[in-house]
DNA sequence: AGCACGCCGACT
DNA sequence: GTCGGCGTGCTC
C-alpha cells in the first residue's frame, strides 16, 4: 500500500468514525489518486476497508433483512429517510426505472423529491476502493423520492452531488410523464427531457416575482355566439371542470375567446395552459391576454426564446409566481400550479407534434393531463379533426359550436371549380385558370386584399380514379395503393400486397391516375394578369405577420397565410388536387383544414351593404368530393364525424389504433416475433421505408444512408392501445440480445436497431 | 448502450 | 507468468 493510500484509508476510515466532517475529503482528488493507483489494497495491517465493509454488511443482513444504504459502511448518511430513489437520465429503456441511492448527510438538506442530482452510474462489477464505490462516470438524473429503506439487495452508491435544490420535477408532472410514456412505449427519461428544460444557473438565482391575486370573473363576450359558450365560461370561473370541443366561427375572435376562457380559470383561483401551433399565433393569444388582464399574469413559452430565459419563465411557472402559460407544443408539460384549464388550438396542425423522441402529441399530452388532473379541457378550432370528433362522439367531451345563422353571418361565400368547369371554359385553358376564379379575383381586389393559397413544394403523388378521383385502396386492408412509376404493378403501402387487378369501388373505373398539379405556374400567372397591383408573398422563407387591408395579391402556401387588416375580400383556393392526392389518410381532413384556416381570413359574406363588399372563396376542386362539400357548406364538424364513421368501418386510427415498427428486415421480424402483443393485434406489411437519398439530411424515422428498411404497421382494437404500446416497451427494453450475427459473410453483424413509432402520422 | 469481468490462447 | 481477444451480463 502506498503512502498516499494510507493516508487516505486512514483519513476515510475517521472520517466513517467522525461523521460529515471528513466526508468531503472524499470527493477530493486525493480519493482519485488512490482509484488510479493500481492493485491496491490488500495491505497488512488492518483490514482494508473493503472488508470492513463487507463484515459491517453481513452483520446488518442478519438484523434487518431489507437493505439499508450500507456502501459507506456507516459513514455519516442521511439521519431520516437516507436512501434516494433515483431516476437516471437515459432514455435508453432497459434503465427505465429507479436506481437507489445513498444520502450524504451533507447532501441531505438539498436532496429533497424533484432535484437535479448527479450519480456514478456504470456498468460491471464496481471497484470498492476506499469504502466508496467507483465506476462508471457521472451522470444526472432527477431524485424522485426518499425513503427509509431500499428494495435493492445490493450495496447502495452514495448521490454524488445535488445540482441545484431547486425542486424542478413535481409529483405531477412526474405523473404525467410517466403517463406519456407509458401511452408513446417511450423511456420516461426521453419525456423528461421534452418536459424540463436545461438548466441555467443564472435562471434560478433570480427571484421570480409576486403571485398576483386572482382577477375577476371576464364576461363572456363572443363566446356569446356559441351555443354552450357562456356556460362553459361560466362553469370555468366557478371552478368547474367542463370538456369541450369547439368549433370556432371564421374571424379574428377566437383569440380573445381563449383569453376569456384563461382569465375565468384564473378567476377561480386555478391555472391554465394554452398551447399553440406556432409563435404567430401564440403572440395573438399573448396579445389577447395582455389586452385581457395586463401584464404579469401569463407567461410565454416558446421555443426561440433563448435557454436562460425560457428557463427562468418556466421557474416562474413551476414556482406558483405566474398562473397561466401560452406556448408552443413544449408548453404542454409547463409545471402550472393547480391547474384548472389545458387547452388546445388547431390539433390538426402537425407542429403539434412533438419531433423528439417519442413523439408525443400535444393533443395527447394535455388529454391525459386532465385526466391525471381532472381539470377542463378545451380543444378548439376553426376546423375538425377526427380525434375531436371521436372526443364528442365518445361523450368525453361536449360540443362548443355555434348555430347555422351565427355560421352564416361570419363565414365568405363559398364557389367551386371543378375539372369539369376547367375543361370546358375556353379562357381557362388560355389563362390556365377558370373565368370564375379570375372574376372573383378581380372583384375581389376592388374591395381589398386578395389571399391565393399555392401549394407547398415537395408533396408525394399518389395513384387515384382517373374517372372519380377517389384514392386507389388495398382490397385486404385498404392501404394506400403506390405504383412507382405510371404503368407499373401497383402495390399497398401497408401490406405491400401487390395489386394486379384493381377497380374503383366508387365508380367502376379502372384507369389510374398520378395526381400532379402545376398550381404555382398559375398563380405566377395570375399575378401577371394584373400588373396594376401590388403582389406579396408568404412562404416558408419569410411569413408574413399581416398585410393591410389595401388592393393586393397575397401569395401564400397553406399555414404562412397573413391576417389581412379588415379581412382578405377574396381567396382562391389553388391546391385542391395537391392536398387531396396527398398519401395520408388525413389528405381530406387536412385540405379542408387548410382551407378553412384560409377562408376564415376572408370577411364575411354578408358584411356591409354594398354588392361585391362580402368575402367570397374560390376552390380549384371537384364539388363532388366530400372535403369541398363540407367547405361550401361550411360544415367540418359534419366531415370529422363522417370521417370518423368511416375509420371506425375500415379499422383505421384513430378508432384503432396502430404503431409501425421500422428497421432492417430481419431486426423487425425478430423484434415482433419476441414481442408479446395483445392477442388481437394485427400485423400489416412489410413494406420498405424509403432509404435517405445521398446528400440529404436523414429525416426522422428514415433509415441511416445505404442501409434497407422495412415498416411493419401493428394495428389494434380499441381499448388494446394501453396493452399494445406496454408490449412493445417490454420488447424494446428485452432487445439487448443481438440480431442472429452467426458467421454469415462479412461485418456488419446486425446491430437490431429497431424504431417503433405509435401513432405513425404518414400511415397513407 | 457502455463497460468491466473473465475465461481461454500466444507471448516476453 | 501475463497480456489481451471478445463473449456475457450488469448498471442502485
Amino acid at each position: 500500500m502506498s503512502h498516499v493510500e494510507k493516508a487516505i484509508s486512514a483519513t476515510a476510515v475517521v472520517g466513517a468514525e467522525l461523521g460529515s466532517a471528513r466526508l468531503s475529503v472524499r470527493f477530493g482528488k486525493n480519493a482519485r489518486v488512490s482509484s488510479e493507483d493500481g492493485q491496491g489494497g490488500g495491505g497488512a495491517e488492518g483490514a482494508p476497508p473493503e472488508q470492513l465493509a463487507l463484515i459491517r454488511e453481513s452483520v446488518r443482513k442478519a438484523e434487518v433483512p431489507r437493505a439499508k444504504p450500507r456502501t459507506w459502511r456507516g459513514a455519516a448518511l442521511a439521519k431520516e429517510l437516507p436512501v434516494a430513489r433515483v431516476l437516471v437520465d437515459k432514455g435508453v429503456l432497459h434503465l427505465d426505472r429507479y436506481f437507489d441511492y445513498a444520502v450524504p448527510e451533507e447532501l441531505d438538506a438539498d436532496a429533497q423529491p424533484g432535484v437535479r442530482v448527479r450519480v456514478r452510474f456504470g456498468a460491471g462489477r464496481h471497484r470498492v476502493r476506499d469504502g466508496r464505490r467507483e465506476g462508471g462516470g457521472l451522470i444526472d438524473g432527477f431524485l424522485v423520492e426518499r425513503l427509509a429503506e431500499s428494495d435493492y439487495s445490493g450495496p447502495l452508491a452514495a448521490l454524488a452531488q445535488v445540482v441545484s435544490p431547486e425542486r424542478v420535477l413535481s409529483e405531477e408532472l412526474l405523473g404525467l410523464a410517466r403517463a406519456v410514456a407509458d401511452r408513446y412505449a417511450g423511456s420516461l427519461a426521453d419525456v423528461l427531457q421534452l418536459a424540463v428544460p436545461p438548466r441555467s444557473a443564472r435562471a434560478e438565482q433570480r427571484p421570480s416575482p409576486e403571485p398576483l391575486p386572482p382577477p375577476s370573473a371576464p364576461e363572456a363576450g363572443s363566446w356569446a355566439r356559441y351555443e354552450q359558450g357562456a356556460a362553459f365560461v361560466a362553469a370555468l370561473a366557478s371552478g368547474g371542470a367542463p370538456r369541450a370541443v369547439w368549433n370556432a366561427l371564421p374571424g379574428p375572435e377566437w383569440s380573445d375567446e381563449l383569453a376569456r376562457a384563461v382569465a375565468a380559470t384564473l378567476a377561480s383561483g386555478r391555472g391554465a395552459l394554452v398551447v399553440l401551433p406556432d409563435g404567430r399565433a401564440v403572440a395573438r393569444v399573448d396579445a389577447a391576454l395582455t389586452a385581457l388582464l395586463g401584464e404579469g399574469r401569463h407567461a410565454v413559452l416558446t421555443a426561440d426564446a433563448g435557454p436562460e430565459k425560457r428557463y427562468r419563465e418556466w421557474l416562474a411557472v413551476r414556482r406558483g409566481a405566474v398562473r397561466a402559460v401560452v406556448g408552443t407544443r413544449a408548453a404542454m408539460f409547463a409545471p402550472v400550479q393547480d391547474l384548472g384549464l389545458v387547452a388546445i388550438w388547431d390539433d390538426g396542425d402537425d407542429s403539434h407534434s412533438e419531433l423528439h423522441a417519442p413523439q408525443p402529441h400535444a393533443r395527447e399530452v394535455l388529454l391525459l393531463r386532465a385526466a391525471q388532473d381532472k381539470c377542463a379541457f378545451l380543444l378548439g378550432s376553426w376546423s375538425c379533426t377526427v380525434e375531436a370528433a371521436q372526443l364528442v362522439e365518445s361523450g368525453w367531451a361536449r360540443p362548443v359550436v355555434a348555430g347555422r345563422e351565427q355560421v352564416r353571418a361570419a363565414a365568405p361565400l363559398v364557389r367551386t371549380v371543378g375539372d369539369g368547369d376547367l375543361a370546358r371554359d375556353e379562357a381557362a385553358r388560355a389563362a390556365r385558370l377558370p373565368t370564375l376564379a379570375w372574376q372573383a379575383v378581380r372583384e375581389g381586389l376592388r374591395h381589398g386584399p386578395v389571399l391565393v393559397q399555392v401549394p407547398r413544394r415537395g408533396y408525394v403523388p399518389r395513384m387515384a380514379c382517373a374517372n372519380c378521383r377517389a384514392p386507389a385502396r388495398c382490397r385486404h386492408c385498404a392501404g394506400p395503393l403506390e405504383g412507382q412509376e405510371p404503368g407499373a404493378a401497383l402495390r399497398c403501402g401497408w401490406c405491400g400486397r401487390d395489386e394486379a387487378a384493381w377497380h374503383c369501388p366508387e365508380c367502376g373505373g379502372f384507369r389510374l391516375r398520378a395526381q400532379v398539379v402545376g398550381a404555382r405556374r398559375t398563380a405566377e400567372e395570375l399575378g401577371r394578369a394584373f400588373p396594376a397591383v401590388p403582389v406579396r408573398t408568404s412562404g416558408r422563407e419569410h411569413v408574413l405577420d399581416t398585410v393591410p387591408g389595401t388592393p393586393a395579391l397575397v401569395v401564400s402556401t397553406p399555414g404562412a397565410e397573413p391576417v389581412a387588416e379588415g379581412g382578405y375580400a377574396a381567396a382562391l383556393l389553388l391546391d385542391g388536387w395537391a392536398m387531396l392526392g396527398r398519401p395520408d389518410l388525413r389528405a381530406g381532413e387536412d385540405a379542408l383544414r387548410r382551407w378553412i384556416a384560409a377562408a376564415a381570413l376572408v370577411r364575411p359574406q354578408g358584411v356591409g351593404g354594398a354588392k361585391g363588399a362580402g368575402g367570397t372563396v374560390v376552390v380549384v376542386a371537384e364539388p363532388t368530393l366530400r372535403p369541398v362539400q363540407a367547405l361550401v357548406r361550411w360544415d367540418p364538424v359534419g366531415h370529422a364525424v363522417r370521417e370518423l364513421a368511416e375509420r371506425a368501418e375500415l379499422g383505421f386510427p384513430p378508432v384503432s389504433r396502430m404503431a409501425a415498427v421500422s428497421g432492417s428486415a430481419e431486426a423487425v421480424a425478430e423484434f415482433l416475433r419476441t414481442a408479446e402483443l395483445p392477442r388481437e393485434a394485427e400485423l400489416l406489411g412489410p413494406v420498405p421505408v424509403a432509404d435517405t437519398a445521398v446528400g440529404r439530411p436523414r429525416r426522422v424515422g428514415a433509415p441511416p444512408a445505404g442501409e434497407h428498411w422495412e415498416r411493419m404497421l401493428v394495428r389494434v382494437p380499441p381499448g388494446s392501445g394501453a396493452a399494445l404500446a406496454a408490449a412493445l416497451k417490454t420488447a424494446q427494453a428485452a432487445r439487448m440480445a443481438r440480431g442472429s450475427g452467426s458467421g454469415s459473410g462479412g461485418g456488419g453483424a446486425g446491430d437490431a436497431v429497431v424504431r417503433v413509432r405509435i401513432d405513425p402520422p404518414d400511415i397513407g
